[in-house]
RNA sequence: UGGGGGAUGGUCUAAUGGUAAGGCGGCGGACUCUGACUCCGCUUAUCGGGGUUCGAAUCCCUGUCCCCCAGCCA
């Protein structure tokens, strides 16, 4: 990992409190756990929790952490995606070494084993139709009855699969179950499917098979046959664990992992499951899997978001069981910590209004020293061209401003940041009323925005020369959502509660030209506005495209608020 | 109403029979060439009712509320 974590001090969670049990008492030496994603679509904060737990386990232990895809359904799953989750893993800054996995390679050894239950009589093939089954299940509170095909003998059952594997049957018409319990008070026990018939290529397998293995048949013993010590998971797979158990401890396999469940992550402001991105993607509310308001990895990524905020995120919300809530604010918080000490310092205006200094000669330019960072001197600083003519923030000027602004108005004096100290003596206006250009005059005593005379400035506002600046592209981005739980009611759609202000374009903001040559990806600070990220996407060389991470915290916005 | 989980301030997480702690948020203040950062202060909690105990968030009983499960998805 590039960056060192945050040493926050957080306690040990309960996961973490098991394996070191395990550890202790010898049960394991060291740790094997897994991060097991259906190369179904992108990795998403929630999937980030999960891979940071497992890898971290992993480098906390000295353990190793497998990375596989469980690809058992190649109706719904992709290279591409493989290709995403792979990417995304290793920019959140993991390394699974040489332990890469698929669940399809251990078809074969999964057939083996269906064998080996069929021998046993604890497997059988089963003709009822899929609605069949749903009603032999029976419901949560009634018991299940008998499938008429349980009690095959072995042989038949054996010539069966055999016929399903070969192709001979209709997808649905056969299938593989487990023999268990019918009248077990856990669903997941009365027989399940654990083969199925699909007539489907698999992305890797391709037309090897047309028989495919379930989930729960398949999770187990793939964990088993890796060796995996601690198989984690999120709670809805708590009533799971008997059918793992089950599996494992049926046939004879070489280890038993231990199945532990954790609650999965929660934001507010946001929706998390897979199939609702995917709808968004689809549907076009937003430009891709990597639309930068997108909470995939890779939206967070476009965005300018740091692997190292999103792992220090990951630390700081915690782990338990039960259902949470994690606040937007937290994640945003998160950036802010990280990009707060490495992103250097720029100005740009994102609404610009013009200053004229008056008394400034005509053809005058000034290069005025900046630091890059002001609490690190060793980011170095920067020249910044000082003219006649200059850009200030339209918000940074009020006619009339009420008692606590501390900007430019009409007589006021503010200071230009790394400029000279300004006073506002007129105004020119448009016939509608808007304001046109500003006028100040400067105190030539103040270069570099100094006061010799130890006079005090309230306000220091960011500014750009005119003739110099970098008109460019900003992308304001905010959340994608305007309801804490867009899903809370099941009456509304969730595609109701989206922003429709989540992203806001400014075509012309004047940036310091400094930023002409920023390369893509790079993540800044526009001084009094937030962190923003040069987009990988479409800027071009010379000409960026900036995408805003977060703003700034801004405690003026909210005493403007109360004020009103 | 069967089974499996869960309930600690606004929110997230601790305390593993012995002073209910911390982060985030919120509020107030200090500092400041970013109304940023940093620093300081404040605020608010053990789901209810019984019991065991010198002592209970923790153990027992009981009640309430919330989440998950009836895919040939994972």
């Amino acid at each position: 990992m590039e960056t060192p974590e945050k040493t926050a001090s957080r306690p040990i969670d309960f996961i973490r409190q098991i394996i070191a049990d395990d550890l202790r008492t010898g049960k394991h030496r060291t740790t094997v756990t897994r991060f097991p994603p259906e190369p179904n679509g992108f990795l998403h904060i929630g999937h980030a929790k999960s891979i940071c737990l497992n890898f971290g386990i992993a480098l906390e232990n000295n353990g190793v952490c497998h990375l596989r895809f469980d690809d058992t359904n190649p109706s719904k799953e992709e290279v591409a995606y493989v290709e995403s989750i792979m990417r995304d893993v290793r920019w959140l800054g993991f390394d699974w070494h040489d332990k890469l996995f698929y669940a399809s390679d251990y078809f074969p050894a999964l057939h083996d084993y269906a064998l080996q239950l069929i021998r046993l009589g604890k497997a059988y093939v089963c003709e009822l139709s899929a609605e069949a089954i749903r009603e032999y299940r029976g419901t949560l509170t009634e018991p299940g009855r008998e499938s008429p095909w349980r009690n095959r003998s072995v042989e038949e059952n054996l010539h069966l699969f055999e016929r399903m594997k070969t192709g001979e049957f209709e997808e649905g018409s056969h299938v593989l179950r487990a023999k268990i319990d019918m009248a077990s008070p856990n669903l997941n026990l009365r027989d399940p499917v654990i083969y199925r018939i699909l007539k489907v290529p698999h992305h890797r397998t391709g037309d090897t098979w047309c028989i495919y293995p379930m989930y729960d048949y398949t999770h187990c013993l793939s964990d088993a046959i890796e060796g995996i010590t601690h198989s984690l998971c999120t709670l809805e797979f708590e009533d799971h664990r008997p059918l793992y158990d089950w599996v494992l401890d049926t046939l004879q396999t070489p280890c038993h992992p231990q199945q532990i469940e954790f609650a999965r992550l929660n934001l507010t402001f946001t929706v998390m499951s897979k199939r609702k991105l995917l709808q968004l993607v689809k549907e076009g509310y937003v430009d891709g899997w990597d639309d930068p308001r997108m909470l995939t990895i890779s939206g967070l990524r476009r965005r300018g978001y740091t692997p190292a905020a999103i792992r220090n995120f990951c630390h700081e919300i915690g782990l338990g069981k039960r259902e949470s809530w994690i606040d937007m604010t937290v994640l945003e918080n998160a950036v802010r910590d990280d990009l707060n000490a490495t992103a250097p310092r720029v100005m740009c205006v994102l609404d610009p209004v013009k200053v004229v200094i008056d008394n400034y000669p005509e053809e005058q330019v000034e290069e005025m020293e900046a630091v890059n960072h002001p609490q690190d001197p060793a980011m170095g600083s920067r020249m910044l061209p000082f003219s006649r003519e200059l850009h200030i923030e339209r918000a940074d000027f009020m006619e009339n401003p009420p008692a606590k602004f501390h900007r430019l108005g009409p007589g006021r004096e503010v200071r230009l940041r790394y400029g000279y100290l300004i006073t506002c003596t007129s105004v020119v206006k448009d016939e509608d009323g808007t304001i046109r250009e500003i006028h100040c005059t400067y105190d030539p005593a103040t270069r570099g925005g100094s006061t010799p005379d130890g006079r005090k400035v309230k306000g220091t506002i960011h500014w750009v020369s005119a003739r110099h600046a970098l008109p460019c592209q900003v992308r304001l981005y905010d959340r994608l959502f305007v309801a804490e739980n867009p899903e809370a009611d099941k009456d509304i759609n969730f595609k109701q509660h989206l922003n429709p202000h989540s992203r806001i374009c400014i075509e012309a903001a004047m940036a310091e030209p400094s930023l002409t040559d920023l390369a893509a990806g790079t993540q800044v600070q526009f001084e009094r506005q937030g962190y923003f990220c040069a987009d990988t996407v479409d800027s071009q060389p010379g000409k960026p495209v900036f995408n805003r991470i977060v703003t700034l915290r801004d405690t003026w916005a909210k005493t403007q608020q109360k004020i009103n």
